[in-house]
DNA sequence: AGCACGCCGACT
DNA sequence: GTCGGCGTGCTC
């Protein structure tokens, strides 16, 4: 690999190379090599800095090659943890004997230093560890850890012995027993008896291993490697007397395939016996060599795709997108249906030519068919997709491929805003107002977006946001700032693609079809326009906000209310199908009940579910219409690998009438067939107690009334609510965005809510609720003194609005400073406040506060 | 994440 | 005395 990239060692400015001719401890061996590693610890000090993190020192055998950023595996205490080399050191900073070797190399040339400047970036303003960063923007398994793991010792249990034994010590006996090796990883073990019992888990483990029925040993999972394979190469195909008719002919075969085949494609596609092939290269016509085998799949039926003709909005933009050098941040705000995705192909096809590098981001690639579908078409083996569903191995390839490989196209998600890609032309946000582009659940809590506009800036090309409802704080960006800056682009596609119109939204106020006595969950107008589907072969879809959100169960006789016995909120009410159990399922934790016959409270038999949830939809749907067919969609339904786009394939191409979904629907749904949209009580997503609840609302029903009329016949929208007079409405009825985003900027700006301020939310969680409303007040007044020469706000501690989640109790406290606020604290500090089992997360720029 | 070390209380 | 619980600090 003589392309790599320059690696870190070749930047003396950021990483200055000790420069004493002779070390401290003795001078340098000839040939020796020393390394600075960064260590995967998970309890790691909490710096975000390059120079004041803890970095370990390691030789570098004679056997191996190691240059800073490789990803490397090196022994640590009585285990292994995988690193990543710093930089090389002339002389060792400590005693030789002290130092240990590095174990292997993992991946070559990860990271360079341009990048670090970024991931110290990312780690400063989010408040994590650097390694943290490093972590995410690896894909997984790359950085291993040791792992304890117990084994059941065959044959040492006297029979029907473990009788005798505590009912822990059975119950592991049980559980090791179901895996044919008798073999799990100790923290598996902890997640199938439930991570409370852990002390009493410990003590059987010890039990047992004081029996001597089990061991307990440490394990590194091994990191992936390059699969080899052996290959045949052909060498030369001169006529030779010495060669049998067989042998000539697999020489021609070869020399067909281009004059190179795997060995073992041989034998399958062509019945060619490994001994021919050992034959042919003792007579010096091949050579036979172990090669690697990237094992990453470009989807095998692509269709020619060619560009298309551009309306005139649509060549505006990718004229003004062409203009841009340097850095620029395009705003590629187009309509439902308007073909931004045109716009994007044609740009991505520009960069191309000039031999750069593009990466587009998007918030699920399983909801996202069309455009990889289409970036293959067009670009055929230029694009590397990174979808869930690779395995490790493939992964691992399309990593190390990238890596060294340019021109690509990178189509990925949130993460792989830190895809290693060099030479940079131009990336893509699509759906920028997407929520599924800021990490919400675990540390660190970035915004994509927001690392995008650093990394286009840094790598100096043009980044693209492109949506229907570009997220406010976007449109702030390119429209209320005074002085405006020339980097700054904002492109408006207000026109679908062949002049077709949106779909005209009805809304229907629910409170009169109640009161005309119309108490089904359909009303009128929908009613009808189910019935006229069948008619014109058309095709609608149906959305349900919030899966289970009212779907509560509650006695008819004395009210009662059945709630998670772990988390503050009601369990929702599930039944799949007519012959499946009916279950109560809480959607925070997973827990679930059966469904109760009586009430547990005053034992009254008429205890119901209210409400309504997409199965409930479905069958008032079969009940109702019985000619019309129905599908599901929503996350129960989509459990498996594909099938998110298999769903979609088949609701396009298949005999359903209706889909029925949650928020799944507002993505990538493109189906030429679906003419209506049905919203059922839109209320669900109005009254929430959070700054960005319109926000959001507005961007989710906008974008499933777009998913009507995208194909020759027109759409229609009906949407019924409670409230037919909230702004929310108001904007999606008349599609105008741009009322909606000044009234609701400007009841932010009066707040001092994003985009006017910055929010940082303390979040903090533990299994005692004084003791955590005790942390939060200390973390509180440590915010008040490490925050006494920075101009802010502090809200709290307060109690989270659902208080208790998976048995947790949780409090918050939330942070507002000016927008442009710098030099913040290292607020990591405040862990230290907290008691040890008490969780404290900084969520910066949360886009949730309640 | 492991593991050693050191402190403490409960029991032989 | 000694065992086991658990908090703390270290791993090149």
């Amino acid at each position: 690999m003589s392309n790599l990239p320059s690696m870190i060692s070749s930047t003396p400015s950021l990483f200055p190379i000790v420069a004493e001719p002779r070390g401290e401890y003795g001078d340098p061996i000839e040939g020796d090599r020393w390394v600075k590693v960064l260590l995967n610890y998970s309890r790691e000090e909490s710096t975000s800095d390059l120079d004041s993190v803890k970095l370990f020192t390691y030789r570098v055998p004679p056997n191996l090659d190691v240059n800073a950023g490789d990803v490397v595996l090196v022994p640590s205490g009585s285990t292994k943890v995988g690193g990543i080399v710093m930089w090389e050191l002339k002389v060792p900073d400590l005693e030789k004997d002290r130092i240990k070797d590095i174990e292997s190399v993992t991946l070559e040339g990860a990271f360079n230093a341009h990048y670090w400047k970024l991931l110290e970036r990312v780690a400063r303003y989010y408040f994590v560890p650097l390694i943290t960063v490093a972590r995410i923007a690896l894909p997984p398994g790359l950085l291993p850890k040791t792992q304890s793991r117990v084994r059941l010792l065959p044959n040492a249990i006297p029979q029907g012995f473990e009788v005798f034994c505590s009912e822990m010590v059975q119950t592991i006996i049980v559980l090791l027993k179901s895996q044919k090796e008798g073999d799990y990883s100790t923290r598996h073990i902890y997640q199938k008896l439930g991570k409370r019992r852990r002390k009493a888990i410990d003590r059987g483990l010890r039990d047992l291993k004081k029996r001597g029925w089990i061991k307990q040993y440490l394990e590194v999972p091994d990191p992936p490697r390059p699969k080899m394979q052996k290959a045949v190469t052909l060498i030369s195909d001169i006529f030779s007397l010495n060669l049998t008719e067989r042998q000539q002919e697999v020489l021609k075969i070869l020399r067909n395939e281009g004059g190179e085949m795997w060995v073992k494609d041989c034998k399958k596609e062509h019945n060619i016996s490994s001994s021919i092939l050992r034959k042919l290269e003792e007579k010096g016509h091949v050579i036979i060599q172990d090669r690697e085998n990237l094992r990453f799949l470009v989807e095998p039926d692509i269709v020619k795709n060619l560009p298309k003709i551009l309306n005139t909005d649509q060549a505006k933009a990718l004229e003004a997108i062409k203009n841009c050098t340097g850095f620029a941040q395009i705003l590629l705000h187009g309509v439902t249906g308007s073909g931004k995705t045109e716009v994007y192909l044609q740009a991505i096809a520009s960069i191309l030519e000039q031999r750069k590098s593009v990466l587009i981001l998007i918030p699920e690639i399983g909801l996202a068919p069309q455009l990889r579908d289409r970036l293959y078409a067009r670009f055929g083996d230029k694009v590397y997709v990174y979808h869930s569903n690779l395995s490790k191995g493939e992964r691992y390839d399309t990593w190390r491929f990238i890596l060294f490989q340019e021109p690509l196209i990178f189509l990925g998600t949130r993460s792989h805003i830190f895809a290693p890609i060099f030479n940079l032309g131009l990336i893509i946000l699509d759906e920028e107002h997407d929520h599924s582009f800021k990490q919400d659940q675990r540390s660190p809590h970035y915004h994509a977006r927001k690392i995008a506009q650093w990394r286009a800036r840094a790598e100096n090309c043009p980044l693209i946001l492109g949506s229907a409802t570009p997220s406010l704080e976007t449109w702030h960006t390119h429209h209320d700032r005074p002085n405006s800056d020339p980097s700054l682009l904002y492109l408006s596609l207000p026109h679908r693609i062949h002049s077709r119109p949106l779909p005209p939204v009805e809304v229907v106020d629910m409170r009169k079809e109640l009161k005309q006595g119309n108490r089904s969950i359909f009303s009128v107008a929908l009613q009808n326009a189910l019935k006229q589907l069948k008619q014109t072969g058309n095709k609608g879809i149906l959305f349900v906000p919030r899966r289970g959100h009212g779907t509560f169960v509650s006695c008819r006789s004395c009210g009662y209310v059945i709630y998670c016995p772990h988390c503050d909120v009601s369990l929702s009410y599930h039944h799949v199908n007519e012959d499946a159990k009916q279950i109560l399922r809480c959607h925070y934790c997973g827990y679930h009940a059966p469904y109760p016959s009586q009430c547990p409270q005053c034992n009254s038999p008429y205890i119901k579910f209210f409400g309504t949830g997409t199965q409930k939809v479905v069958r008032e749907i079969e009940r109702n219409f019985p000619d019309l067919r129905v599908m599901r969609f929503d996350r129960d339904e989509t459990g498996g690998k594909n099938s998110h786009r298999d769903i979609l394939e088949r609701f396009a191409t298949g005999n359903d009438d209706i889909l029925v979904g949650t928020q799944m629907l507002t993505k990538g749904l493109d189906i030429a067939k679906v003419t209506l949209v049905g919203i059922l009580a839109a209320d669900g997503l109005l009254h929430l107690s959070d700054y960005y609840a319109s926000e959001r609302a507005f961007q989710t029903l906008t974008q499933v009334a777009g998913r009507a009329g995208r194909g020759d016949d027109p759409g229609r929208v009906i949407l019924q609510t409670y409230t037919p007079d909230h702004p929310v409405i108001e904007a999606v009825r008349n599609h105008d965005y741009l009322t909606f985003a000044r009234e609701t900027l400007l009841e932010r700006s009066q707040l001092n809510y994003p985009p006017y301020g910055r929010l940082i939310l303390l979040r903090l969680s533990g299994l005692d609720g004084e003791e955590v409303a005790k942390a939060a007040n200390l973390v509180a007044q440590g915010c008040q003194t490490l925050l006494t020469t920075i101009k802010h706000e502090l809200l709290g501690p307060a109690p989270a609005s659902i208080m208790r989640i998976d048995r947790r109790y949780r409090w918050q406290i939330l942070l507002k400073f000016p927008l442009n606020v710098e030099n913040l604290p290292d607020l990591a500090q405040l862990k230290k406040l907290c008691p040890q089992p008490i969780r404290l997360t900084i969520d910066v720029d949360p886009l949730s506060i309640s």
